[in-house]
DNA sequence: TTGCATCCGGTACCTAGGTACAGGCTTACC
DNA sequence: GGTAAGCCTGTACCTAGGTACCGGATGCAA
């Protein structure tokens, strides 16, 4: 009985050793066969899911959806009306342009703050001679993830 | 002698209570006089000061980033190059037109798999029928703040 | 002066996604 | 069989930006 040993699907992946565990652990792996020893032997399909996985991240995804993606693809029936990729990918897809018109403001913004020549924060929020609104400016358009 | 009490600079600005003292020990606020019993008594412009922060980390910097700015801004001499508001704005600009464009790309694969109607990850993984390229898709194109 | 709301400092905890380390066992190769 | 590399579990730590809790002190009004 073979497989690949932990530190080849780390490498085939790139992803940390202590990673592949921690994936273990949240459920995004399944537990694999053992050598006699304790030692982790993975099946070859094992790298096709880590490459999954790191895809669906690139793509926003938290680990736990990806997790419940991966559960949604493999007991097709009985699963939740909004648990498939199709509506994720959807509500994610939103997720994503609302982020990107919230970070064109932004963008608008650092532009008039360079035109402006403004310099100091403090000083431009408290004079109107500036154009830049630093104390009202953007509000509910933070650059963090909103999710 | 009197100024505002932390619970009312709190409301002022709806910045919780132990952030304001969190914003103390990182150097983002000035400590404030006290009371004779050892209470906060701050200054109007505290107010000022809390929004100006709050404006600068909706446009994405760092805490770090506006303790700098707020420092610069203060001693305008003697600062180093590439310190002022200037300088920090046109490079944050760049980092969230990078932002932007990734996100755009990201955008783009969700709408392909949702215009294909993939449903399960690792099925569309596997065979080459799905248009989407999961195992390999936007590389280096994270959602996640790069800097 | 009593009573209650507020504030104090210090410390611990939270999310998300990992990463590192310690001490001991297993595997592989010569 | 020896030995070095690799792997095991468990636990602690990291970033960033806060938030919560505790026991005790203070502020303020009646």
């Amino acid at each position: 009985m073979s497989g690949l040993r932990s530190s080849q699907v780390a490498a085939a992946t790139g992803v940390n050793l202590q990673t592949l565990r921690y994936y273990e652990r949240r459920g995004l792996l399944a537990e694999p066969d053992r050598s006699l020893g304790g030692h982790r032997l993975y099946p070859e399909h094992t790298v096709t899911a880590l490459k999954v996985i790191k895809a669906a991240q690139r793509l926003g995804f938290t680990l736990d959806e990806v997790a419940d993606l991966l559960e949604a693809g493999q007991h097709r029936h009985a699963r939740r009306q909004d648990a498939g990729l199709q509506a994720r990918a959807r509500a994610r897809l939103s997720e994503v342009q609302a982020k990107i018109a919230n970070l064109q403001v932004i963008a608008g913004t650092l532009r008039a703050a360079v035109d402006a020549g403004c310099d100091d924060l403090v000083a431009c929020t408290d004079q109107p001679c500036c154009p830049i609104p630093f104390a009202t400016i953007a509000v509910g358009a933070s650059d963090a993830d909103p999710r």
